[in-house]
DNA sequence: ACATTGAGCTTACAGCTGTACGCCAATTTA
DNA sequence: TAAATTGGCGTACAGCTGTAAGCTCAATGT
């Protein structure tokens, strides 16, 4: 095997080691270097061959996990063709996203408020795509102006991860409830937009 | 000075110790027990005089916090019956709050999903009484079945304290941008719900 | 063929952590 | 007044942490 093969490979370890060990009752900053190595079967500082210092290795987690975000995009995207309506598809895919990547979601949870600047960064600017992505929706289907759609975008992504959250710590016979009631709260937001602006336009 | 207020006055600079060091770059998770102690100006072993573990003093932070958001609740319940206008009366109370009990809210904020199911059960019981305390104004107001005020005041609670969260990282002459656009979202809320609730009840 | 590179290792150290143990001294109780 | 209680202290220890220094040795470059 090639030299720059097997670095990368022992660097895929150390990134898969670090979300393997995150979990519910351990979240990223709790992690330590040397934890992180034994999992990857490396020694500590054979770490610093691959990242700078934990820092690094989390961004790039970050980053993984937005990845990840943009596959579940896409994933929404060809189910809302099919399917038609934009936001039970979209709540019900992202509901998927949690259950399947529980971690993958905590991590972005968590590090949203995290103590690091750049982290906090890092998650906004993947959750900013998300919901772009989302008022690329709104627009096309309630033909309304970019300002309101982006506002009404963001609500919704607010209130979608609200509920994954909630749903990481409810029982799974609750999670169709859940999902359900943030559809309905969706619906409203849609209504309320679409309503309260022709009438504004009305006003006007 | 009676023993039992020596104590109680030690016991109360642990906390407001812990309070202190929280920041923008320190969570509860990060505190020590031996830096909490330093700052209260004891020996690391007094602490278990008071409190068995940090966990302790932890739920104890998160009272104290739960109890400064039901000031708050009572500050906007006579600011209403003054001012009339529920939501943004709420929406500027509470951003209020955020600015000058910044620490506070990041507790809250943080917490809400951390790595404790302890700490988390507790936020999540602040907060639960924060929305059925709106969910009472919004059932006054729109005169709505009990279960739509609630879930309408659960989305409103989640979008007030994600826009506290984002002012915590924005430079202070956006808040009243920030407050406006989340003015905005809760009243498209407000109108979706009616709007759409009616016209479910007339489909049926 | 030889020199260079670099991923990974071992060893080592200083600094921090939580907390067990036992003492002191002042308040409280009997 | 004597005894008991208890908040606070100092000491001590084991366990963890990040990371510096230097070695090995296989892949790479010339």
């Amino acid at each position: 095997m090639s030299r720059a093969q097997q670095k990368e490979r022992t660097r895929k370890a150390i990134i898969e080691a670090a979300f393997s060990q995150l979990s519910a009752d351990k979240s990223f900053a709790s992690l330590s270097l040397r934890e992180v190595a034994r999992e990857a079967g490396i020694a500590p500082t054979s770490f610093y061959r691959h990242f700078a210092d934990m820092d690094e290795l989390g961004l790039t987690l970050v980053d993984e996990a937005g990845l990840m975000l943009r596959q579940l995009m896409r994933q929404a995207r060809q189910r809302i063709e099919k399917n038609g309506s934009v936001i039970s598809t979209s709540v019900e895919t992202f509901m998927e996203f949690v259950t399947g990547n529980s971690n993958v979601f905590r991590l972005l949870l968590r590090e949203r408020s995290g103590t690091s600047a750049a982290f906090r960064a890092a998650v906004a600017r993947e959750i900013q795509h998300f919901s772009a992505e989302l008022a690329h929706y709104l627009r096309k289907e309630t033909a309304c102006p970019d300002e309101l759609a982006q506002l009404q975008a963001e609500a919704m992504v607010t209130l979608v991860f609200h509920t994954g959250a909630d749903a990481l710590d409810a029982p799974p016979d609750q999670f169709a409830s859940l999902t359900n009631r943030t559809i309905t709260q969706l619906r409203w937001m849609a209504h309320g937009a679409a309503s309260y602006g022709r009438s504004k336009i009305v006003k006007a």
